[in-house]
Formats: structure tokens, C-alpha cells, sequence
RNA sequence: GGGAGAUUAGCUCAGCUGGUUCAGAGCACCUGCCUUACAAGCAGGGGGUCACAGGUUCGAACCCUGUAUCUCCCA
């Protein structure tokens, strides 16, 4: 059979995906093993896939497939998440090209469009990922709007208002004027901005004096209700009991003092605008001021300003400017430094606003989920997140739970028009609970809450509800047989961004419905960054697209390029070139298969001898027997403590270099007039074990060539695959004496390769080498003179005249050069040689002569010094034998 | 303004309890090879005052104190 030179990705990536799927390898049920879980951190059904995707579903690929392997019942779920505020977005952009817009739809007509918009995008990015090769059991893909988990989310919201977590509120609010919703505290990102201190007088009442106040929100003047003054601040002591006149409408309006004002900042006054502050909120709270709103929900001046009214708030912000100017009463404009709040997901100016909003209290809820980080219950990887969780946990503040949209599940609040509330389920059910409170009721009146829940509100309960989502009101004693199974799951793997925004609330909420932790680790990964370090983005365009990354170096070659470069937790400057790193270690592994396949097996040589096994083949057997064991135990260790790329950097160095450098080369059979010769069975045979031992190492990295070569090694079962194949078990003991040897034996294989290069001399030039030693056989002599092709390899106890030398460790070695040899410039080298030992062997002394170093220093450290001592004399007596020689 | 972290080779990063596994890896680079598995390769090689300045110690990339630069989080 003719095998490809080179590995064609794209055509074993559609077979095997298939075939997993076909016998159902990716699917999880309850049964006697052990579960180990993941649950999905839900992709944005807005969403198309992006490098953190990429990553972050590379990594739960990885520990799935792995865990598979190890004989866990391996389940990973799934899912979509609904995205309130931006999918809502895109629908109602996508109506507008369609010349339709939202204030015309009644709800459930643009729910009807928001479905359709799901049923038709909403399941691109999990397409998307199979390409990846997710081992997601697709059976179990949820959506955190499906009817059963919205009802979940419901019946959690009834749960806490019951016991009376949940509260409705006047609170100021992040206000997205353009998506006309509050945002939360998380949602907003302050940015550095410049901006106008604009220093305006206010008139005092019954006087001719002006006080200044400095403002960077002048439109907002038609909403004061008190200037306010620090009580220590003396310039300002006079004017206790006073008040001035708030210009453009003339408003006669208290001096308040307060410690909360900074008397360096400006001049040391502070209007105050209880509607559009939260700082004067408070102060208006404290000084029970009057509370004007001048704005309306879309940013403009409204009625109750009673001056601009219909202007948006940043033209009106000049307009003032300008008209107090006018008037003569700006005194002067500064360029000033301010942090403005954006929003995440329009990017408006957010505005805090007064408004009536449901909140969930915190302060008590949140205490499992902070005290079980600490204490190491629940793990962060890497673990330097505790202190910024905890930090946060600490001063957490009340959660407000309701969105101004349509999209998500409807607060289930319902309003008489007498101004009664209830919270229930259904309307019948509010019916009766309003009768009990009104007994005038009129069912027509009677109305749902317009308001939805928070998205994140729903998606804290997904470790919960994508098992069972009656659990809530059933109770966790009666759970159904798959949440008793999987939860909790073990590991989740998200981003450091969302660590409060999910992470901690999911936390909350499994202790709260569960009395139990919802994961054991949580693995956060790093933000993909281009190599110049900027955040990867749709808008700078600077984001390679991943499903061209596959096409182009293959989903083995793009996963393994993804992981080369992602420590835990840190940001990783993403480049092309390491999926080409992963594309070309694919086709190293390619390689070696074709070379092991090719392999021809006899029992008897050309010649008609019998087939035997070459030392060199034997020991170089037994020695990568060790190798692998050796290897395989620190490539779990790496897994244990989730060093990723750690444990693809080990796996790679074990099939590359021992594999294929070291152990392929002293197998192979040598070529005798042009011909490859025959291998025999018993290294053939060996050779694949360790084939497939390194393809199950490699499958969770690269699952789909590994499952292609599987196959291709021989005839197999049909449910014979790799990705369900028993991970490697390690040897019993190690002979580490014997890996060591080995090492030596490199370093001499080495010396003699340096020494053709040097001398020009071709690799196919056979060398003599004799080696200074009474001991006259060493393992791995075979191996040497196969690698290093040596005409013979002897020992001696003399120096070798016209000879090249080299040292490895304390032992000399000679390579006989005839006349080939040129005196000076051998007496150089070793000359430089012989400096560098004496000047260690110094370095050495002073640390041995040092009686404070003997007495204090541990004795294995000083029998290391003595050592080295020992060793460098030895080396400087032979260099300066051998430039006797050569003298 | 408050807090957390980082700074090691050209790049991306390891480096655990201070001491021959202490200065390492991969990539990139340089030199020589189209050697019959692989040029997406093979062989060999050169790169670092461990950000800077002090201190502790017999001994510091590692511990302490400053300084600089950068990143993130919160206000």
C-alpha cells in the first residue's frame, strides 16, 4: 500500500468524527464507574468560534479524552446559553434591516423572531466545534432557555424571594441608554476620558455672592437639589443655613456640608443631583433631598428638567456650556482626566439612573461559596485567582437580577392595580394570592412583571439543571439518577473574566440547591492575545479565523499550536507558527508510521542466515521501555497539577526525540547494497507496542491522526479505537542507572557527529573510536557504533597518538585521525579547554577552602563539590597529557 | 486612589524547599547535509549581568527592602 508522505488531515478528521459519533463513543450514562464531568462553560448562541473558544474547548477536550482513557465513565455536556442583552441585540438590528422595529412588536411577536434567529444561528459555534474534534455527548446539548430550564430559573427565583433573599428596589442603576436596560456592576468598563471641569457660579440666595461649583456633568444642573460643602472647610463656613439659586431654572435649593465632599478637588464644592450620582444618591438619601430625573430612558432631557427638553444629554452638555457662558456665569473651563463607565455591550456612555429593580442579597448567600474556595475545596488553577476572588466575595454587593428586554425568563411578579405584589409561578396562581390581598380584584388588571431575569441568573444553575432541572422545586433529595450521578462535575474550565460574572455565582448556587460544591477545579485559562499582545478582536481584525487555521495545518496541528503556548491562567501571545509547530509534529508521527509499516519482517536474512535480533536492537529495546515509563510518569504529573503544556511539551520530546530520533534510528535495519534489510518479529512487534503506547499518549492532544494510524497498524475490531483505549500503565521500577548510561552514550554519539562536522567528514565515512577505560564492554557499545557509524570501538589503557580526543564525563575517547591531524590547531582547542577547567577547578577551591561553606552546607552538597573537584583534576591531567602528545 | 501579579536567550515560557537536574525547553537563528520514514526533515552549533539598586546568607534567578516598567482587577 502506497502511504502518503505527508499526513492529510482534513480526510481523517471527517472519517473518524463520524465513526466516534456512529458507535457513540462520546456518549455517557450512569453506570458502576466513576463519573468524571464537565459541564460546557455555554457558548453564546450569538457566538461564532474564536480562538478563546478554541482554546478553552481544546483544553476540556484534552481532559475528557484523557479521563476516558483512565476508565472514568467520561461525561461532557454541552449547551448554548440564551445572552439576553446581545442576542436581543442582534435581533433587534436584524429586524431593523428589515425595516421592522421593536416598539411596534408586541412581545411575542419579537420573541417568535428571536426563536427563529436561534433555531437558525444558535447552533453554529457547537458545529463549529466537532470540526475541533469536542468529544461532547451532543444527546445532552442544552440550552439555557429550553422549558425545563427556564421553569428552573423560575422556581429558583420563587425559592429565594420565599425566603426572602430577593427584594425590589429604587436603586441607582448602570443605565444603557442605547440598549435601554440597567447592566450590571461587571458590565461596565471604565475608560480614561478627557473631559471639561466646567466652574459655574451659583447665586446665594438673598445675597450678591456667587458660589463656584465645578461640574463635568453640566447638563445635569436642571436635576440639582443642594450644593454641598465640607463642614471643615472654612471658606465656605458662612454660609450655614443658606441657599443658592440653581441657574437656568432658577431653583432655590439648600448648602448642605458633608464629609464626603474633598475640599481639594475643584473649588471645593459639589453640586448634588440625587437623580444622576450615586454619590449625591447617597447624600440625597442622607440629607432627604428632593430627587429631580432630567433624563429619560434614551439619554435625552425629559419634562421634569423643564429646560432642553427632547435634547440628547451631550448636545445639551454643550448647549449649557454655552448659554452659561451667555449669561456670564462660567468662570472658567479646565481640561481635566475622568474615568467614564462604557457599556460591555453597546459601548454607550452609561448613565446611573434612578430606577425599580429586583436584587438578590448577597451578603449571606454568597458565604459558602467564598469560605469553600478559601479553605481548598473547590480548587482555582492556577491558585493566585484566590485572592482577587476573595477580595471580591468579600465585598460583594446585592445582585440586581432584572433586565429591561424581552429575551429571557420573565420576572414571575404580578401587580395589581392596587399595588400589591405577588410571586408565583402562573397567572391563575397570582390570581388567588391577589384576591387574598384585594378583594376588589379585577383579573384584567392584573400584570406580569415586563422585566426578564439577568442572564447569568439562569446560567449559575448549568452545572445544576443540565442534569436535572426539576431538582429545584423536587429538592436534592430527589434528584433523578443523572444529577446524583455527575454532580459534582470535577473540572470547569472557563476564563479569569468571568470568575465573579459565573464562576462564583455558580458556586453560590450549588450550595445553596445542593448543600454541595458544583465542580472540584477550575482551570482558568489566559486571554488569546496577538503577538504584539492586543486582545484578539472581530474589530481589529487581528484574529485568525479557527476553522481556517484547521483547514490550513489540520485540528491536530491547530490544538497542539493552541496548547504549545497557554500556561494556566496567563494570556498567551498567539501565533500562527505554533499551529505550524503542531502541523509539523503531526507529520514527525505520520513519518515514523510509514517507517514502521514499512518494515519488512523474516525469519531469515538475504543472505539465508537466520534472522536474529541485533544487540543494538535488544538494548535499545529495553532501554525505551524505560524511557517511556519514565516520561509517562512526569506526563501524568503534569496532568495532575494541570501543566498543560507541560504535559504536551513532554509528550512531544518523548515521540520526537526518544521516539524517533534515539530509538527508531538504533532499530532500523541497515541498508546492504541498496537494500533495506529485514527487521525480525521480536523487534517489529516491540516497536509497535511502543507505537500504540505513544498514540494513546498522544490521542488527547491529537485524536485524529492517532486514531488514524490505530487503524492503520492493523486490522481491528469495530469498536476497537484509540479514543477508548486504556491509558499506559508505567513499569514497576526504573532502572535508572540504566537511563543514564544511555545519556552518557548520547554525548558520545554526539562528540564524534561534532567531529565529522568539524573535519567535514561524511556521515557515511565509518570512524574507529577507542575509549580510555579498563572496562572493556558497555551497554549500549551497539548502539554507539550503529549511531556514531563506527568502523570499531575498543578500549585502551594508553594514550592514542594521532588521534582526535574528546571527553564525556571523566572518560577519554579517541578517534584516530592518521595524518589528517593538524597539530596547532588540536594544541588550541585543548589549550582553551584547559583553561576553562582550571578556572572551574578554582571556583571549585574557594568554595571547598571556605570553612563556613564546609560547616554549614549540607554534606550531599559538599560530596558534589568534592566530586567536581575530582573530576576537574582528572580532566586537566589528561588535557595536559595529550597536549604533551601533540608537543 | 486601593489591591493582585509579572519582568529569565531574538520570541513564548519552565525553573518546587536557596546548593551539579542551576542557568533550562520549544520555536527562531547560524553551519553542513535533497543520507531510501519525514526538507513539514537530519546532524552540529552559537545565544542570557535571571529588569535595576541595595540587603540577608558560607552560598541568591529563588528570601527581604526600595526603584523602574508592564498587565489585570476594584473604586
Amino acid at each position: 500500500m502506497e502511504i502518503s508522505k505527508t499526513y492529510n488531515s482534513a480526510q481523517a478528521e471527517e472519517t473518524w468524527y463520524q465513526y466516534w459519533l456512529d458507535n457513540k463513543f462520546f456518549k455517557s450514562t450512569p453506570d458502576h464507574r466513576e463519573p468524571y464531568t464537565i459541564v460546557i462553560p455555554p457558548p453564546n448562541v450569538t457566538g461564532v468560534l474564536h480562538m478563546g473558544h478554541m482554546l478553552n474547548n481544546t483544553i476540556q477536550d484534552v481532559l475528557i479524552r484523557r479521563a476516558r482513557m483512565l476508565g472514568f465513565n467520561a461525561c461532557w455536556v454541552p449547551g448554548t446559553d440564551h445572552a439576553s442583552i446581545a442576542t436581543e441585540a442582534k435581533v433587534v438590528a436584524l429586524l431593523k434591516e428589515q425595516g421592522i422595529h421593536k416598539a411596534d412588536l408586541t412581545r411575542e411577536d419579537f420573541l417568535k423572531h428571536a426563536w427563529n434567529w436561534k433555531e437558525k444561528y444558535g447552533g453554529i459555534i457547537l458545529e463549529q466545534l466537532k470540526k475541533l474534534g469536542a468529544s461532547c455527548d451532543w444527546d445532552r446539548t442544552r440550552f439555557t432557555m429550553q422549558e425545563d430550564m427556564s421553569e428552573a430559573v423560575i422556581d429558583v427565583f420563587i425559592d429565594l424571594y420565599n425566603k426572602g433573599q430577593i427584594y425590589r428596589g429604587v436603586r441607582m442603576v448602570n443605565w444603557d441608554p442605547e440598549g435601554l436596560t440597567a447592566v450590571s456592576d461587571e458590565e461596565v468598563i471604565h475608560k480614561e476620558a478627557q473631559s471639561k471641569l466646567v466652574y459655574v457660579n451659583y447665586k446665594i440666595e438673598g445675597s450678591q455672592e456667587f458660589i463656584t461649583i465645578a461640574t463635568t456633568r453640566p447638563e445635569t444642573i436642571m436635576g440639582d437639589t443642594a450644593v454641598c460643602v465640607n463642614p471643615s472647610d472654612e471658606r465656605y463656613a458662612h454660609l450655614k443655613d443658606k441657599s443658592v439659586i440653581v441657574p437656568i431654572v432658577n431653583r432655590v435649593v439648600p448648602i448642605i456640608f458633608d464629609e464626603y465632599v474633598d475640599k481639594e478637588f475643584g473649588t471645593g464644592t459639589l453640586k448634588v443631583t440625587p437623580a444622576h450620582d450615586i454619590n449625591d444618591f447617597n447624600l440625597g438619601q442622607k440629607h432627604k433631598l428632593q430627587t429631580i430625573d432630567v433624563l429619560t430612558q434614551a439619554g435625552k432631557i425629559s419634562e421634569a428638567a423643564g429646560a432642553y427638553v427632547g435634547m440628547d444629554r451631550f448636545a445639551c452638555r454643550k448647549q449649557i456650556i454655552k448659554d452659561l457662558t451667555e449669561q456670564g456665569l462660567v468662570v472658567k473651563v479646565e481640561d481635566i482626566k475622568n474615568k467614564v463607565g462604557y457599556s460591555e455591550r453597546t459601548n454607550s456612555v452609561i448613565e446611573p439612573r434612578l430606577s425599580m429593580q429586583w436584587f438578590l442579597k448577597m451578603d449571606t448567600i454568597s458565604k459558602p461559596a467564598l469560605d469553600n474556595l478559601v479553605n481548598g475545596e473547590i480548587k482555582l488553577i492556577p491558585d493566585k485567582f484566590i485572592n482577587t476572588y476573595k477580595h471580591w466575595m468579600e465585598n460583594v454587593h446585592d445582585w440586581c437580577i432584572s433586565r429591561q428586554l424581552w429575551w429571557g425568563q420573565r420576572i414571575p411578579a404580578w401587580y395589581d392595580n392596587q399595588g400589591n405584589t405577588v410571586i408565583t409561578k402562573t397567572k391563575e396562581e397570582a390570581v388567588e394570592k391577589l384576591k387574598i390581598l384585594n378583594d376588589k380584584l379585577e383579573i384584567s388588571s392584573v400584570k406580569q412583571d415586563e422585566d426578564v431575569l439577568d442572564t447569568w441568573f439562569s446560567s449559575w444553575l448549568w452545572p445544576i439543571t443540565v442534569f436535572d432541572a426539576s431538582v429545584i422545586r423536587n429538592g436534592k433529595e430527589n434528584a433523578n439518577a443523572d444529577l446524583k450521578y455527575y454532580y459534582p462535575t470535577n473540572d470547569l474550565v472557563t476564563a479569569p473574566e468571568i470568575l465573579f460574572f459565573w464562576v462564583a455565582r455558580m458556586a453560590i448556587a450549588g450550595y445553596e440547591w445542593m448543600s454541595e460544591k458544583p465542580f472540584s477545579n477550575v482551570y482558568l485559562t489566559g486571554i488569546v492575545r496577538d503577538k504584539l499582545g492586543r486582545k484578539m478582536s472581530k474589530s481589529l481584525g487581528n484574529s485568525p479565523d479557527p476553522l481556517d487555521l484547521i483547514t490550513k495545518y489540520g485540528a491536530d496541528g491547530v490544538r497542539v499550536g493552541m496548547l504549545l503556548c497557554s500556561p494556566a491562567g496567563n494570556d498567551l501571545m498567539f501565533d500562527e507558527s505554533y499551529c505550524e509547530q503542531g502541523r509539523n509534529f503531526a507529520n514527525k508521527v505520520w513519518n515514523a508510521f510509514r517507517l514502521i509499516q514499512g518494515f519488512e519482517v523474516a525469519t531469515v536474512t538475504s543472505s539465508g542466515v537466520e534472522m536474529q535480533q541485533s544487540s543494538a536492537q535488544k538494548t535499545a529495546i529495553t532501554w525505551f521501555e524505560q524511557k517511556l515509563s519514565e516520561q509517562l510518569e512526569i506526563i501524568n504529573d503534569h496532568y495532575s497539577k494541570y501543566r498543560m503544556s507541560d504535559a504536551l511539551m513532554t509528550t512531544y520530546k518523548l515521540v520526537w526525540d526518544d521516539f524517533c530520533a534515539w530509538y527508531l534510528e538504533a532499530i532500523k535495519p541497515d541498508f546492504i547494497d541498496g537494500k533495506a534489510q529485514p527487521i525480525d518479529k521480536a523487534t517489529l512487534d516491540a516497536t509497535i507496542n511502543f507505537l500504540e503506547s505513544l498514540l494513546k499518549i498522544m490521542h488527547p492532544w491529537m485524536p485524529f491522526i492517532t486514531e488514524e494510524i490505530w487503524h492503520l497498524t492493523k486490522e481491528r475490531s469495530a469498536k476497537d479505537c484509540i479514543i477508548v483505549a486504556e491509558w499506559p500503565k508505567q513499569l514497576k521500577t526504573l532502572e535508572s542507572k540504566q537511563l543514564a548510561e544511555f545519556e552518557v552514550c548520547k554525548e558520545v554519539i554526539a562528540a564524534v557527529r561534532n567531529i565529522r562536522q568539524q573535519k567535514q567528514i561524511s556521515p557515511k565515512e565509518k570512524l574507529a573510536l577507542i575509549e580510555k577505560s579498563e572496562v572493556q564492554h558497555s551497554y549500549f557499545d551497539d548502539i554507539v557504533s550503529k549511531l556514531a557509524n563506527l568502523s570499531s570501538l575498543s578500549y585502551t589503557i594508553d594514550k592514542v597518538e594521532g588521534a582526535l580526543s574528546f571527553m564525556v564525563k571523566s572518560t577519554e575517547f579517541y578517534v584516530p585521525m592518521g595524518s589528517n591531524i593538524n597539530p596547532e590547531e588540536e594544541k588550541e582547542r585543548l589549550s582553551k579547554e584547559l583553561e576553562y577547567n582550571q578556572g572551574f577547578l578554582k571556583s571549585v577551591l574557594v568554595k571547598l577552602s571556605n570553612e563556613k561553606f564546609v560547616a554549614n552546607a549540607k554534606p550531599e552538597v559538599i560530596a558534589a563539590e568534592r566530586k567536581k573537584e575530582s573530576d576537574a583534576l582528572s580532566k586537566i591531567k589528561a588535557i595536559e597529557e595529550q597536549l604533551a602528545i601533540l608537543n
